[in-house]
DNA sequence: CAAAAATAATAGCTTTACTATCATTTATAA
DNA sequence: TTATAAATGATAGTAAAGCTATTATTTTTG
């Protein structure tokens, strides 16, 4: 048997379990495709629905509207992060090597697993550098808080800030800085390939310098 | 005769120049209002006609779409961030003293400037923080920078930059630092309003807290 | 005061975002 | 195995968004 990693979703996100039917699986597999290729914006159902080969009103029985299916697919990839993070630094001891290799897994593009047959991680960190934002920059966050929409990238940002902790118990601002990490680091990159003027990198270095920058941004902020 | 300050903007942003005429002082004036209400996306040129007097054509006249009146908007904002930090550290020799003044300018919550009476700059800080990445956060933001749209961030970027370079000219990450710490006081600012576990913020301090973050952040970075 | 420019009033068109209905296929349980 | 319910497909329709075009009426200015 094949196995599979399974990232436990807040069921309100949806109206019929995408993860439990081919055409589900597909929804989740074309709109990572779409959002990439089109942007947000330009990424309607119907545009969705002919890549499948299926019909506007199909998508509608599984999602609401095409921001819900954003946050469903952002809560996914911070799930599947956390898993990695839990995973890759399981038997580091050191704080401050666990916090390098956290920095370095939030910073870096990742590959494509291969653990989860229908979602493209790569294209997926790609989508949360140029969309992650856009699913909290509503008018409507209040309620989606209250849905728990959010709960995957707080536990993130809680379980990052606890590392920080280990490696500074008395630093003032461990989730502040939890969160900074990971936004700027989708910051950085976006600038970087699109706006290099804000940025002191250059694009053929790939995300070394971003973590550089990072590295030395928290490391001296916590040692003080 | 009454002063008024006036910012330059980029002539390709618009069709007519809605400086020039009261409906043009009137769409900036309603569209910060109605932005600030219902969130971008939400905000249309038919409400906006509405909130006006006037009607839908008529604001095409002087813009060809929504997102360049966002556009516009916040670059008038930058342009005129940049002429209030020139002018209240104009008289500061210290490096460290002037960059802890513009860290607080661009964390604090601006008040409304009465120099420009069509204007209210609280309210389009406010906009800034909610909506202020969705203006380079799209399929077109390649297009868009060959049009100059992002001059005043970049220019904004670069002086803060150059302060930045006057406390350690060896600091490798003047420009990366410099957008960092606008963004990051945007982002602190809207978690700590609406995700405050991805703070360590209360609001009732308001940006106070924020600003001993960033500077921490900051000047533990480049004194090291 | 005439010509030009700006605005208002109205209409219309395509796309987006959604809801509803009914027929058909596929899964499941008696 | 069949009935039956659940999921999907096909089709239609509606309101609003995002424009463009036309003509009439003001307002500005030379």
């Amino acid at each position: 048997m094949k196995l599979e990693v399974q990232i436990k979703m807040n069921q309100t996100l949806f109206l019929r379990d995408p993860e439990q039917s081919e055409l589900g699986r597909n929804i989740i597999k074309h709109s990572i495709q779409l959002i990439d290729k089109t942007g947000f914006e330009s990424f309607t159902f119907k545009k969705l629905a002919e890549a499948i080969g299926t019909t506007e009103a199909g998508i509608y029985r599984y999602f609401e509207n095409k921001h819900k299916l954003l946050v469903y697919i952002i809560s996914w990839y911070w799930g599947w992060l956390e898993f990695q993070i839990g995973y890759q630094t399981k038997n580091v001891q050191d704080p401050i090597t666990k916090l390098k290799q956290v920095i370095t897994l939030l910073a870096s593009n990742v590959e494509d697993d291969l653990m989860t047959s229908h979602v493209d991680e790569s294209m997926l960190h790609q989508i949360l550098i140029a969309e992650g934002s856009k699913s909290y920059l509503t008018k409507h966050v209040g309620e989606d808080n209250k849905q728990q929409y959010f709960k995957p990238y707080k536990d993130l940002c809680n379980t990052v800030g606890e590392i920080i902790l280990e490696c500074n118990p008395s630093y003032l601002y461990p989730h502040s800085l939890a969160s900074t990490i990971i936004e700027v680091a989708h910051l950085q990159n976006f600038f970087m390939h699109n706006l290099p003027s804000l940025t002191d990198f250059d694009k053929s270095k790939k995300e070394a310098q971003i973590i550089d920058f990072i590295n030395n941004l928290v490391f001296s902020s916590i040692n003080k």
